[in-house]
DNA sequence: AATCCTGTTACAATAAATGTTGCAAGTTAC
DNA sequence: GTAACTTGCAACATTTATTGTAACAGGATT
């Protein structure tokens, strides 16, 4: 398959509203800038409301951070758009009546939550709002 | 895509080898196990010759480990199977000349390098010898 | 010599992602 | 109040990384 960028472009949509807060911030403005389509925009900002980290308002274009960014950190992105996805896949079509086939499923689970919790804790570690000074940042150094 | 489990099916392969040393392991039994093609087996047991995790003869059903299991990480089976690939990826084609757009690429590259560096770590610390111990437990428990 | 095996390649099929299009309904400006 | 925008949502097409399948040269075993 594609390799999911939902992650990258969602973080990039609460940081594009932060920042152009007083520009325009239609989903057509926003694709724009990630050089995406306003319907993919409009998907992944439905979810963002959803999970209560974005609020918008049907008809206007008024999407504002449902909190201040340096709460929201990219975990919560992730699972906004994620889901509970994990990082790494068991293969769910072993041999049962194998040792290895009939068990190895259940190790793995352990052993990916254990991965998954770390890369986790680090997601938790990282708010937007050190995004958004990182990318203010950069631009300013360009100058 | 298709969500990958190549790492999981390189496990198998390993544990295989090892708790099955004194019976079939020619790939068709493997991949019997792993209700795989032969075929597959093949392919993702060069990488682990390759690696250095796994010898082999050509001709000859007789792969075995090149060390001992405590000494063989789930990070070096990743690595073998997967290369360097990142778990979390950036939205490579965004707007350059929006402020976000043009250096967001940058500030997530290096979040994303601390979620890998997290992970990775974590999978440095399970031994493939602690997930074939859980695999013999998990059977004997089931008597 | 016959039969199995590995190692490798090329191509087909699958699945999860993004792209595209269309439209009902809300909002704003005039 | 109507024209021109917007969001929100859904259906379908396209893309692409994966696994599946088939074929075959060459080594190993009996």
């Amino acid at each position: 398959m594609k390799y999911s960028h939902k992650l990258s472009d969602g973080v990039h949509i609460l940081a594009y509203v932060d920042i152009y807060q007083d520009a325009d911030l239609s989903s057509g403005a926003i694709a724009a800038s990630i050089e995406a389509n306003p319907s993919l925009v409009r998907r992944l900002m439905a979810q963002l409301v959803k999970a209560g980290l974005l609020t918008s308002q049907p008809g206007a274009a008024a999407p504002a951070l449902a909190r201040p960014a340096a709460e929201i950190s990219l975990l919560d992105v992730y699972q906004a758009l994620e889901g509970n996805k994990e990082l790494l896949h068991i293969d769910e079509k072993t041999n049962p009546q194998c040792i290895v086939g009939g068990n190895i499923q259940a190790s793995l689970n352990v052993a990916y939550a254990q991965v998954q919790q770390a890369a986790e804790a680090q997601m938790a570690a990282i708010s937007l709002q050190g995004i958004i000074s990182d990318i203010l940042q950069r631009e300013a150094a360009k100058h």
